[in-house]
DNA sequence: AGATACATGTAAAATGTTACATGATTTT
DNA sequence: AAAATCATGTAACATTTTACATGTATCT
């Protein structure tokens, strides 16, 4: 129901191919939203029979043709309206916080290590983060309306990153206290 | 692939009917992972069939009788295996940050109204999270190895709320400097 | 010669959501 | 008398993931 409205925003920022669109929803959109080509492709073809968006495609010397996608004026309409709806509340879904509340009923330090490994990969993802927000938006005092609401997502994805990081922070130390199963010297 | 866990970890904190599952979904465990009675059934099914649990019906006065799961050997088995797996990297999937991504289509003030209800709803769960803490681990520097996994993840999800507060303030800061819209006086 | 990027899909399986269904007891 | 809690499910539908499928062009 929300990849529809995903897309939506994404084409209206700039029209796209399906090719496209996979590949940004690897990155920028991405990052908020996941979806494979696979799922892209067959909402696409959805959303055109719907009337939501229009295609037409482009011939390319030495690659292959693409068809590239707009909103239309009832897409657009659309996207106004969900706008104007009130979003639920979400609630995470985290595997990695299941895992950690059943580490007791399993192997502590492997549980010990994959906490490690995420804080590496948020770490990873900040520094990204940070880079396309220094490189993007040097100056945030003097973003135009349409650079706004791109950087505020960016905001919260620099946020969350670094929340994660200090949550396995505190829970290395915390558990790192206690274990006494290095005694192997 | 990743209820059945959840179910499992659950399990093996306290046995529990497929009722009381759901309940807890609902609860502590339903903060990092949400399910619905219907999916709970199946899956518990499912689970039954694999020899993951084992069910005894208990029956009751004045009340249905219910079917008690307790994990077998096989699903502690399996429950140790899998935390001793490696994680994937989890991205979040947020409706919200699309939304905000897309204001500038559609109704930017029914957005705005909507960042102050999403941030009230996070307040409302921070406190409930921070009254929940303050009950169940008084001293967090005494928790035995049984309560230290529930505690962090706990603490995770307190870290989780204050970030999202603190984003929201930041978006109605930086939007609210922009809202001419309002002189209607 | 093999891998990667470009480009678009179909099909099957798993997962998750929503609607429907039933029935006893307890609380308001 | 109506609503909420306890208790368990089926069925239909939607969404998501994984595997399969194809073909050109460029890069290493």
């Amino acid at each position: 129901m929300a990849l529809e409205h995903a897309i939506l925003v994404s084409l209206a920022e700039k029209s796209a191919s399906g090719y496209d669109l996979a590949r940004r929803f690897d990155l920028s959109i991405g990052f908020f939203w996941r979806a494979t080509h696979q799922q892209i492709y067959k909402v696409l073809a959805r959303m055109e029979t719907a009337g939501w968006v229009a295609a037409t495609t482009v011939e390319q010397t030495g690659r292959p043709a693409k068809k590239m996608y707009v909103p239309t004026d009832d897409g657009r309409t659309e996207l106004t309206r969900w706008t104007a709806e009130p979003t639920p509340i979400e609630t995470v879904r985290s595997d990695f916080a299941v895992k950690v509340r059943g580490m007791r009923f399993g192997d502590r330090d492997a549980v010990l290590a994959d906490i490690a490994r995420q804080r590496a990969a948020h770490v990873e993802r900040l520094a990204y983060y940070e880079t396309d927000a220094a490189k993007r938006y040097p100056e945030p005092d003097l973003l135009t309306d349409a650079e706004l609401p791109t950087y505020l997502v960016l905001r919260g994805g620099i946020r969350t990153e670094r929340t994660y990081i200090e949550w396995c922070d505190e829970m290395l130390e915390t558990l790192g206290q206690r274990t006494p199963a290095e005694e192997k010297t």
